[in-house]
DNA sequence: GACCTGCTGCGGCGTG
């Protein structure tokens, strides 16, 4: 450690001058550096990890000059590139690289560039580009596909991928990927650095971001040894009744969660959604409306001028409270805030554990999170938290591969800018992770598809997009081609969205036209904290006012599912286990104690080498639950799988309801469960097929092609301010789905939409996984007189969707209960 | 195509 010493010693100079202690993992990261290695820092937010790359990179001899001296004239282009995966966190970076550089006395430029930087920026820019250049992974695409990229970056030496763990497990990293590709194929000697939080796949995602053949020897991991003390304190009600067997909401805990806000300088109050968020906070200014004016809501459709607003007063302390969903998991990295409380499960441990970090920053602080149960069996998820915890356990994020929808659109973005030969792109692509594996068949394939179209599409001139000029140069020649990709790169997309306006101006964020197809002038709704009376609909805005009336309808967000993280399920099913045989020291598996003994005297209660299905018939019909604790997704697929395969011993219609611990089989005669065991109706044998046969493959694909086809450039979602309508988008990716399904089955991209519905939708390779397990169990068929407390939450669940009946939820649940007493 | 609880994130109308 000493010799890093000599390397950067104006490094240790400075930190000494702030009283600040330099890190091991800092310097043991400066010397990797100097050393012209590549790999990653892994090390928790606020720990000075950005410090760790950006001295190094400034210091080293990529600078013109390590010591003050004149700046040189331009010319020099860019020397790094600081990837953020959100734009507002490029504001912090940048002034941690201007404090470094003006501490250090160097002569570096340093600028941001992202969908925010202005036009004028741009300009200037343009004349000259920084040395030190901040900006997203779509952003680099847009510099990529500009004329002259490759001068621009000639003299880059380093990209350092920050925040590495929140790309990874979307397309936006394999975006990453080829951009990095296409860096390296410029500069053969370019470092590659990722920084980032720790995920279960920390080898792969270290291969994701070099590539799989990066030399091993020019490889280093960093790894900061810091480990956070986190504090899981539940909010418990004080009798386990008071807690619903069903729901998720939580409200009934809200007395509970009050005394936490008032004692506290300042909360962050985290929901799962949108709508929850919503209201609680209004049942928060209910109960408690000294709270108004210092509380705030923060969620992903409310704009982003009140949630600037809303950061900054918690910044300055102007606000003791928020409620909020993930929107602040990340970004803008606030001050700690005292209390962190957390409602209902948050699905995974990982999650949960950031969360916790939001509060108690300083060095060897702990962090406290309050847990918040919205029903009984969240009581075995909080004991699950907190194990997890312990047991260091983190989730993975699995990174995407071969997806062609985004490798088109690269190719088009090189095309746009100043074109590609396909030899030399093929070779730098096939290095990658994601695309490891392309045949020389898949890559043609792609080729014609951004000259031809393809086989089926060849007919439209609009997609062909690509000219191949007499010396094999692939191009765009096309100004309103380029113009058009240039204006929809990316990987991520959204719903078309209603913007919701008062009628004087004044804009509140967004809700999915959906929600306002079912609303009509005059109707009330819930919206930003406020109650809204809908005026009129002016195109894709919705203007209002503020309304009188108390009551309003609750805006519901399409938003994506989060189901239990496979991990979280496996520490469920250890803890319930615990607790029923009592070895255990956790608050919550003994308020839950009453509930085992009804799961008990009613049904049963599963052993880790059990597989539990009770048998119960209603005047609905005849009931099977099943309980592999794999989540909602797995849980559906593997619903449908039974569902089918008993079909086949009898015909049978079933309907089908599930949560995240388990599932129910109903249908109105008799099912032959046990015959079907007996033939082994869980085996993995023929489970491709069979799934295939089960669920409605082709309308899932059709769903995930919506996306695909809109990151393949297949459909154009509008210009800025004037989108595409939602159904005109659905109907044209429709379209196209319908013709490739009839005249080109084999093409890459429909094919894509079925891997992707298969693999996210159905979670295959976890529902396998489960399939095994339950195979190694003994089963135990359990019948039952009336249902058990794990089985009535999915009986709520499936009525609730059931639109035939015009009783209100509540009466039927009460009856329910009366029922069975 | 959605409703049935269901997150987050970026970019965009210019070629010397």
């Amino acid at each position: 450690m000493k010799e890093s010493k000599k390397i950067f010693p104006q490094a240790h100079q400075w930190f000494q001058s702030k009283g600040w202690q330099v890190a091991p993992f800092q310097e043991e990261a400066w010397q990797a550096y100097a050393d012209g290695k590549s790999g990653l820092v892994n090390a928790p937010t606020g720990s000075g990890k950005t410090y760790s790359l950006m001295l190094p990179v400034l210091l080293s001899g990529d600078s013109t000059s390590p010591r003050p001296s004149p700046p040189r004239r331009g010319g020099e282009g860019v020397r790094c590139i600081w990837i953020t995966p959100i734009r507002a966190l490029a504001k912090e970076i940048f002034q941690s690289a201007e404090r470094a550089i003006e501490a250090l006395d160097l002569d570096w430029t340093v600028d941001v560039r992202t969908g925010d930087t202005t036009t004028a920026q741009r300009a200037k820019q343009k004349a000259k580009m920084p040395n030190l250049l901040i900006t997203t992974p779509e952003s680099l695409h847009l510099l990529i596909s500009s004329k002259g990229y490759d001068k621009t970056f000639k003299n880059l030496k380093c990209v350092v991928v920050d925040e590495w763990h929140e790309l990874m497990g979307s397309k936006r990293a394999v975006q990453m990927e080829l951009g990095l590709s296409r860096l390296r194929g410029l500069n053969p000697t370019l470092r590659t650095w990722g920084i980032s939080a720790t995920i279960g796949n920390m080898e792969e995602a270290l291969e994701v971001l070099l590539g799989p053949h990066f030399p091993e020897r020019e490889i280093a991991v960093i790894k900061a040894d810091i480990q956070k003390k986190i504090e899981v304190v539940s909010i418990l009600p004080d009798e386990v009744e008071t807690l619903p067997w069903a729901g998720h909401l939580g409200i009934k805990m809200l007395k509970k969660v009050l005394p936490v806000i008032d004692k506290s300088e300042s909360t962050l109050i985290f929901t799962n959604t949108r709508s929850m968020a919503e209201i609680w906070y209004q049942k928060i200014l209910d109960v408690a409306p000294k709270m108004a004016g210092i509380m705030a809501m923060h969620h992903g459709s409310i704009s982003r001028d009140i949630r600037f607003w809303v950061e900054d007063a918690l910044h300055t302390g102007l606000l003791k409270a928020v409620v909020c969903t993930s929107s602040l998991d990340l970004g803008v990295d606030f001050r700690p805030v005292e209390s962190i409380v957390q409602i209902g499960s948050p699905k995974g441990v990982a999650r949960f554990m950031q969360r916790a970090g939001r509060s108690g920053h300083q060095p060897g602080a702990t962090s406290r999170i309050y847990f918040v149960p919205t029903h009984t069996l969240e009581l075995v998820e909080a004991a699950a938290l907190r194990q997890g915890i312990v047991d260091n356990i983190v989730e993975e994020r699995e990174p995407y591969i071969r997806s062609f929808d985004v490798l088109v659109q690269y190719l088009v973005t090189l095309a746009v800018s100043d074109g590609f030969y396909p030899k030399e792109i093929f070779e730098e692509v096939k290095k990658t992770f994601s695309y490891e594996s392309i045949s020389p068949e898949e890559w043609q394939w792609c080729l014609d598809f951004i000259t031809t179209g393809g086989k089926s599409l060849s007919g439209y001139d609009e997609f062909h997009k690509v000219e191949i000029m007499q010396d094999g140069l692939f191009k765009v020649t096309s100004r309103r081609t380029a113009q058009r990709h240039r204006m929809s790169m990316g990987t991520i997309v959204s719903d078309a969205m209603i913007k919701v306006k008062f009628q004087r101006g004044g804009y509140l964020g967004s809700i999915e036209e959906y929600f306002f197809s079912r609303l009509k002038p005059g109707d009330v709704f819930w919206f930003a904290g406020q109650n809204l009376e809908l005026v009129k609909m002016r195109g894709m805005i919705a203007e209002v006012r503020k309304a009188n009336t108390k009551n309003g309808l609750v805006p519901s967000w399409k938003g994506g599912r989060m189901p239990l993280s496979a991990k979280m399920g496996a520490m469920l099913r250890r803890k319930i286990e615990e607790s029923v045989s009592k070895q255990h020291n956790d608050p919550e598996l003994k308020l839950i104690e009453p509930l085992w003994e009804l799961q008990r005297e009613r049904s049963h209660i599963p052993s880790r080498d059990e597989f539990l299905i009770e048998k119960y018939k209603s005047e609905d019909g005849y009931h099977l639950f099943f309980y592999p604790f794999e989540g909602r997704l797995v849980h559906e697929g593997m619903a449908t799988l039974l569902a089918y395969r008993l079909s086949l011993f009898k015909p049978l219609t079933f309907s089908i309801a599930m949560n995240d611990y388990g599932f129910e089989l109903l249908a109105d005669s008799s099912i032959p469960i046990e015959e079907a065991l007996d033939s082994d109706v869980f085996t993995l044998t023929d489970l491709r097929e069979d799934i295939m046969q089960s669920v409605n493959a082709v309308e899932m694909a059709r769903r995930r092609f919506r996306d695909i086809a809109s990151i393949a450039g297949l459909i154009f979602t509008g210009y800025p301010g004037q989108p595409v309508k939602d159904r005109h988008l659905q109907s044209s990716s429709q379209l196209i789905f319908n013709v490739l399904q009839d005249y080109e089955p084999d093409n890459l991209l429909l094919q894509q939409a079925y891997d992707e519905a298969l693999e996210f939708q159905l979670e295959e390779g976890r529902l396998r996984q489960a399939l095994e397990r339950i195979h190694k169990q003994e089963i135990v068929i359990q019948n039952m007189d009336k249902p058990s407390p794990f089985s009535f939450p999915i009986m709520v669940d499936r009525m609730s969707r059931d639109k035939l009946t015009s009783e209100s939820l509540e009466d039927q649940v009460k009856k329910m209960k009366l029922k069975m007493g």
